[in-house]
DNA sequence: TGTGAAGTCGCGAGATAAGA
DNA sequence: TCTTATCTCGCGACTTCACA
């Protein structure tokens, strides 16, 4: 993307208005526009390609850089086209499009942006640009230039910030812990938790109960069921979404549970009944979810575990094949010990938007229909 | 069943390191 | 000093789950 696309304009009142922003955008319908099936290379194209166009149509003068003060840390929230104070979205297929705004709440007047001679840019006044995607023509059918408050008046509040926490396991880190006897890394607990002999007890138990002195198992106990009945199984790399659900399955099996109605819930940790929480990565980042062992938080309905002292797997499967070739098994403290957090969480606002909006702007680029 | 919240995958781009 | 390679991490699109 263009340098000057990154530095905010002048002076606010430089922006181009949202109606001259959809009119310059017209010259975008029936574009081609082929979609990669990779969801953040064509965010990013589609980007490129309207950051392209504003750049060349009398864009506002950029602010130089001793001007302004962006003031959201590491830039976290702040809009991609600063220039135009916008963001670009793909809406391609299905019933409903999931607006999502990350590290900053779209409604909120959160200074973004901080003029020296006192002006400031917020939150509530980024202008959204939503490009909808025919996937089967491979053309743009239509453009629509948001503000927050009107996303707000006619779809409602955006949701409830979502956290994400992620851990990262370097390449590196990875390699060396597949050279390991196993493939594994593994870490016994500082106090012994649980008793060998409770597997006898398991088919009694659902994965989803709250663990007992009767149910949990050693984490020692564990390491060897992972060795001999985890490692080299196979997780389809085409089961995108459910992987972690397939080793959920893998490890209800190990451990003898008996499978009841669909199973597998999902929620924090996967395998409550053994305090254990498990993750299949083949890319470095890691996604913890809501809850990180980077910060120190109890557990509701496990049996007293907290975050530190959850039991993780982080399962390494070959990205080819699919074959689990080892892991880390430890408790939640140690994994800061050896991986690195992402620092400071990202979280997330989600709106919902029905696809028939976009129906209605079809062959057309318009503001706040 | 619809909707909001949470979870998953993994790419792009910036930062940093290594090499020419 | 410049170029290239590698690492880091922010976050977009999509899926799944929970619950009213």
């Amino acid at each position: 993307m263009e340098e000057i696309l990154k530095r905010p304009p002048a002076s606010k009142d430089q922006l181009t208005s949202p109606q001259d922003l959809a009119k310059k955008l017209q010259t975008l319908i029936n574009r081609p526009f082929k979609l990669s099936g990779k969801p953040r290379t064509d965010g990013a194209n589609l980007r490129k390609l309207i950051g392209s166009i504003l750049a060349t149509d009398s864009p506002p003068s950029a602010a130089t850089s001793g001007d302004f003060k962006i003031i959201p840390p590491r830039k976290k929230g702040v809009p991609k086209i600063l220039l135009e104070y916008i963001d670009t979205y793909v809406v391609s297929t299905g019933t409903s499009y999931n607006l999502q705004v990350w590290n900053r709440n779209p409604d909120s007047q959160s200074v973004q942006i901080e003029y020296d001679e006192g002006t400031q840019l917020n939150s509530s006044e980024i202008r959204f640009v939503l490009a909808k995607v025919d996937a089967t023509l491979n053309i743009i059918t239509g453009i629509v230039v948001l503000t927050p408050d009107y996303i707000v008046k006619k779809f409602g509040q955006f949701g409830r910030p979502t956290v994400k926490n992620q851990l990262m396991i370097s390449q590196h880190s990875r390699e060396k812990i597949l050279e390991n006897t196993g493939g594994l890394l593994f870490f016994d607990e500082a106090e012994q938790v649980g008793n060998p002999d409770n597997i006898r007890n398991l088919s009694n138990y659902s994965i989803h109960d709250e663990p007992t002195h009767e149910s949990l198992l050693p984490i020692s106990t564990i390491r060897d069921i992972v060795a001999k009945q985890i490692i080299g199984q196979t997780i389809s790399p085409g089961a995108t979404k459910n992987r972690g659900q397939v080793l959920e399955s893998l490890f209800l099996k190990s451990f003898g549970y008996k499978m009841r109605g669909s199973g597998l819930i999902g929620g924090y940790p996967d395998i409550r009944n053994q305090a254990l929480e498990v993750k299949v990565q083949d890319a470095q980042t890691v996604d913890l979810g809501l809850y990180s062992p980077e910060f120190l938080e109890s557990v509701p309905k496990c049996g007293g575990f907290n975050t530190r002292n959850m039991r993780y797997f982080i399962a390494f499967t070959n990205p080819a094949s699919g074959i689990v070739e080892g892991g880390v098994l430890c408790t939640g403290d140690k994994l800061g010990r050896y991986f690195t957090y992402v620092s400071e969480k990202s979280y997330k606002c989600q709106r919902t938007i029905p696809m028939t909006f976009f129906q209605g702007i079809n062959g057309k680029s318009v503001f706040n229909p």
